[in-house]
DNA sequence: TTTATTTGTTAGGTTACCCTAACTTTATAT
DNA sequence: ATATAAAGTTAGGGTAACCTAACAAATAAA
């Protein structure tokens, strides 16, 4: 049985891999906060249990087994997320601290009675997938705001960067999933884009922020 | 911050300072399931955090920083048995194995918010009270069911025995916290109880059950 | 009171995870 | 192609929990 460290190395594998399958040692390291030779010694356990293949000098990549057991403690992390905003009301800004401990927790029968008390979400708080029993996992491959044009309105769906302080940003603007936002102009010089959405008119986003919304064009 | 073994000998520590504050080491390692020599080294540690007096060849005792900390473990405990079963619908010999996992959370905000939406509830689905925010546990002394005359009529109050068996046996028998239980004879040789309650009329529960069951004289 | 028995301690090991310092291999730049 | 930089490895350590084997101290029995 995997342990809670392991659980974090195969997370952080998992979502490196998307971008490429092909992991640096140096790159899994800084991501989890911890040394290169410390990174070295782990990897050699996952190899050993099979969840990552692994040569001398050669980038790591995750095995079927790997990806599998990633995805269900990325399961465990969504559903929990899920389960502290619906039922217990938290902010989405707060959940993500609580899942991150919550996730490690072995117990199948709580994690499937959360699923169920949710009625079986298919994502989280911040509009992420939540992979199946199975660790099947749906890759949504929606557009960024920056990448819409003037007089375009869409549909905010989910979120590229759930860190607390940009949540809290947006929370301040009154932005949450599903709003409808209607973009008005977008400025040459620095790609700030002027929106309105709700009770809101002519916001102005900078690129930074629009690039980490995620959205589906309605109209 | 206590680790999750150091919480796991505090709640041992504790329970085991109920019925004699002078704990030996072998009683202790026994409670835990782990060797002596274990118990001697963490021992030492628990000592340097000050949450233990020891002496070399002395029997243990908790200080009371040590007892606080206890309570509070035993507080996330029981909050999360609560949770588990008045929230999530979990059975009362489903809650505890879930519980030994929660309880080593970290985070004040999560346990508070359980406490709220169980409405502040002081005691757990076994009928153990639930120690509050600084640690005050109160100790209810209730009789044992074997303590009771003929003829009386009693509340089931708590259980002294939170075994999976034990409960599947209740709930076999349809005995729940709070039923009514009027003792109609007891056996002279063995100690068998023959008792009402619900809609079950003379059923024979054993000395060994009625020794479990903690009551109130209602009448 | 000597002898058992129980209880507690020491010594020496193991595994999982973490570190820094020093070195080697591979990749990049000039 | 050589020098430099980046990436990866080894060596050597550390702490928290666990273990067994062997021994010492305290307690109970004969
Ligand atoms: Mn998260
Ligand atoms: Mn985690
Ligand atoms: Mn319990
Ligand atoms: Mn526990």
């Amino acid at each position: 049985m995997p342990t809670q460290a392991t659980e974090n190395y195969l997370k952080a594998l998992y979502s490196l891999h998307l971008k490429n399958p092909e992991i640096s040692l140096t790159e899994l390291g800084q991501r989890l906060g911890v040394s290169k030779p410390t990174v070295n010694e782990m990897i050699k356990r996952l190899e050993k249990e099979g969840w990552v293949m692994y040569e001398r000098y050669k980038p790591i990549s995750l095995t079927e087994e790997g990806k599998k057991m990633a995805a269900l403690v990325i399961r465990k992390h969504r559903l929990s997320e899920m389960f502290l905003s619906d039922i217990m009301g938290f902010g989405w800004e707060e959940v993500h601290q609580i899942a991150e401990q919550i996730e490690h927790l072995k117990s199948d029968i709580f994690f499937d009675r959360m699923d169920e008390m949710l009625g079986f979400p298919t994502s989280d708080p911040h509009g992420s997938p939540i992979p199946d029993r199975e660790g099947n996992m749906i890759k949504n491959n929606y557009k960024t705001l920056s990448q819409i044009k003037e007089g375009e309105t869409v549909e905010l769906k989910a979120l590229r960067s759930s860190d607390k302080e940009f949540l809290m940003y947006l929370n301040k603007k009154e932005i949450s999933l599903g709003v409808e936002i209607k973009v008005n102009n977008i400025e040459v010089f620095d790609n700030s884009f002027t929106v309105s959405y709700g009770e809101q008119v002519n916001v102005v986003l900078s690129q930074a922020v629009a690039a980490k919304l995620l959205v589906e064009v309605i109209k």
